[in-house]
DNA sequence: AGCACGCCGACT
DNA sequence: GTCGGCGTGCTC
């Protein structure tokens, strides 16, 4: 006797495959587990010896059957154990995300599986995950009334055991971590489990030891250290209910928790929520769809709100809880300095070189943020005024000065400064724009005794250190951090009196409808890394210091911040009033691939295009050339239900049977514009 | 998406 | 002479 089990993989192909499963007797005394939908099989697929599929239909089969309509059956090598089944609750957020996202189901079952395919599923890892930690007793702490409150009004909902939404606004330090650890509590204590996501910048190790801490070996992290046996480890404990809260960054929200209760999705602001590979998802989107199949708690906590969750707040769809106050301290004080006029010194207005003399003076930590690394954004040529630019990419490359080179941030070519200008000859060549390493090395000019650590791409290749220079910096052995974004996240600094924002009105120029919320959250996080136990200050230098997103976040005022934003979305039709897919075309032949994107946008039209829905472009892409192919984009604004989405799918795959030399990729709910 | 096959350009 | 770029076709 033989099954027939249809099987979908992950190819961008539509299509449900057959596959014989003969029932072979296995090991004596072992009864042979039936095959069922969800189920993870190995199956050879065209040249590929082993894929990973989903079983999405099992019937009967003759045993003699080894074809169907023409087509050779072949065989199903092996069925992964049982806790590896996509279990009912999660085989509905794998169809949810097929349809949302426009795939073929396939394409979502990786998410579903702990590392490659192919892995074995074996058994004894490496040892438990993490070191053990002495449990600590809930009892022990108090909770602020407004804690209390927030603790109280999900956990009812826990209790009532149905689907619920809750958005956690909290300040930085206002503590949000002890809302979250409660909540779980309270669903371990109803026999329940949790999932607790955070972006990956912030597992670090403190965080990791306060959630063992609680929970002890009920608990376990999932982190890019983990092998791939301890992953499937952790994985395989999940689903068998040995350990009930999973925490990690998006991935984790897949893991097989039983009976899940409740999510938290903290720092929910972070774009590291979407992932920016097929399958383009989002982490906190889909922890609702999946809350919702499970009938749990969502708990989505930020200082800085997505707007796009603080709408769904303000509409009902969540429950908003405040934590105002931050926790033994106030929010710093922040000061907007105008950069105009004249009278800086390599970027450092006088008001902030005072400060960080005083701060110095004081003994105490200085962080200095500037979003751009390297030494010069770019060389210029100072007879005929033209910047050295990358063969591949259309952009200007960066001079770095350790080591000494030009470099593309956005392809990696490398070469060196050349001594002539290749478009004139000219022999001098200005460095201009600046980066983190100029701001160091004017840095040290100024304060020659500061210990001084950078903290961006170029100092952080290697492997681990990244941690090491948070590590070193939080114990005092620097007294300034210079740095891109990563000083902005991760790490808790008690020592920092001063943080300084060298171009405030930096990321407010940008070409993307988020370009305000991303420096009002950035803003704000960065002004909150000051003054954590005794009072601090920040300062903003700006060409912008009337700019009412910067004033907003110098205020710490993310009420009038949504009060200018909402309206501007609205009014243009942006997201969240809008929902956006961005459908990219690339390729080698510049004419060819406009004309691709062309027919595409006609294409598109002519499926979606009616009332409520735009298709923009084709228009060049922000970089219109990368790596050596020429961009252009489509952008579709509008409400796409299911239907469109399987439209649009459609008509993508049509358009890519018939029109070659082209790649097409498509975002829905698009987190970057580039 | 992979993976193989097959056809034209600049190298030991 | 061949190594290797990528266009094309197929996958139960």
């Amino acid at each position: 006797m033989c099954q027939l089990v249809e099987i979908v993989l992950p190819v961008p192909l539509a299509q449900v495959f057959s596959y014989r499963f003969p029932r072979q007797p296995e090991a004596e005394g072992e009864s042979l587990p039936e095959i069922r939908m969800g189920d993870l099989v190995v199956v050879p697929f065209g040249r590929r010896r082993e894929v990973i599929g989903m079983v999405v239909g099992v019937s009967e089969l003759a045993a003699d059957i080894r074809e169907i309509d023409g087509v050779k059956l072949r065989d199903v090598i092996r069925c992964l154990p049982p806790e590896y089944r996509v279990t009912a609750d999660r085989l509905g957020l794998a169809r949810w995300l097929a349809s949302y996202y426009a795939l073929p189901l396939g394409e979502v079952v990786p998410l579903f599986h702990p590392p490659s395919p192919g892995t074995r599923a074996r058994k004894g890892g490496s040892g438990t995950p993490q070191p053990e930690y002495p449990v600590v007793d809930p009892e022990n702490i108090t909770l602020t009334p407004a804690q209390q409150r927030a603790v109280e009004a999900a956990s009812k909902v826990l209790d009532d055991g149905v689907f619920g939404a809750f958005l956690l606004h909290g300040v930085t330090g206002s503590g949000k971590t002890e809302v979250y650890l409660n909540l779980i509590s309270q669903a371990l204590d109803a026999g329940r489990g949790a999932i607790y996501l955070l972006p990956e910048i912030a597992l670090t190790p403190q965080t990791l030891a306060r959630i063992s801490a609680r929970f002890g070996d009920r608990v376990a992290a999932i982190h890019s250290g983990l092998s791939a046996g301890q992953r499937c480890r952790v994985h395989e404990m999940a689903a068998r209910g040995e350990i009930e809260v999973v925490v990690g960054p998006r991935s984790a929200l897949f893991a097989p928790v039983r009976d899940l209760g409740v999510i938290i999705v903290d720092e929910e602001h972070e774009t590291s929520f979407k992932q920016d590979e097929k399958p383009r998802y989002h982490a906190r989107h889909a922890a609702l769809v999946r809350a919702r199949e499970s009938r749990a708690v969502v708990m989505l906590g930020s200082a800085t709100p997505d707007l796009e969750s603080m709408v769904n707040a303000l509409e009902g769809r969540f429950q908003l809880m405040e934590l105002p106050d931050r926790m033994g301290g106030s929010l710093p004080e922040v000061e907007v300095v105008d950069m105009r006029g004249g009278g800086n010194l390599e970027g450092f207005t006088p008001a902030l070189t005072e400060a960080m003399a005083a701060t110095l003076e004081e003994g105490r930590q200085i962080i200095l943020y500037y979003n751009r690394r390297g030494f010069a954004r770019v060389l210029q040529c100072i007879d005929c005024g033209e910047v050295i630019m990358c063969p591949n990419c259309d952009i200007g490359v960066t001079y770095h000065l350790r080591p000494r080179r030009l470099l593309c941030h956005y392809c990696d070519f490398t070469r060196q400064v050349p001594d002539t200008c290749p478009d004139c000859g000219g022999q001098e060549f200005l460095p201009s724009g600046g980066g983190t390493e100029k701001v160091e090395l004017n840095l040290q000019a100024h304060f020659p005794e500061a210990k001084i650590l950078r903290l961006d791409h170029d100092t952080t290749r290697r492997r681990g250190s990244h941690r090491r220079i948070l590590t070193a910096f939080a114990r005092g052995e620097a007294d300034i951090l210079v740095g891109t974004q990563m000083v902005a996240k991760g790490h808790h600094f008690p020592k920092v009196g001063l943080v300084g924002v060298l171009a405030a009105d930096d990321g407010l120029g940008l070409p993307d409808y988020r370009a305000a919320e991303r420096s009002f959250q950035l803003l704000t996080q960065v002004a909150g890394r000051s003054g954590r136990t005794e009072a601090g200050r920040v300062i903003f230098q700006t060409w912008r210091p009337e700019d009412p997103v910067i004033l907003a976040a110098a205020d710490h005022d993310y009420a009038t911040f949504l009060e200018t934003e909402i309206p501007l979305r609205k009014a243009l039709g942006y997201p969240p009033f809008k929902r956006l897919v961005r459908l990219g075309i690339s390729g080698r032949r510049l004419a060819h691939t406009e004309e691709g994107a062309r027919q595409l946008a006609d294409a598109v039209r002519a499926t979606l295009g009616g009332p409520g829905m735009d298709i923009l472009g084709p228009a060049p892409a922000v970089f219109p050339r990368l790596k050596d192919r020429y961009r252009f984009q489509i952008l579709i604004k509008g409400t796409l239900g299911k239907k469109k989405k399987e439209w649009l799918a459609e008509c993508l795959r049509s358009f890519k049977e018939g029109f070659r030399g082209v790649d097409v990729v498509h975002d829905v709910d698009p987190v970057s514009m580039y």
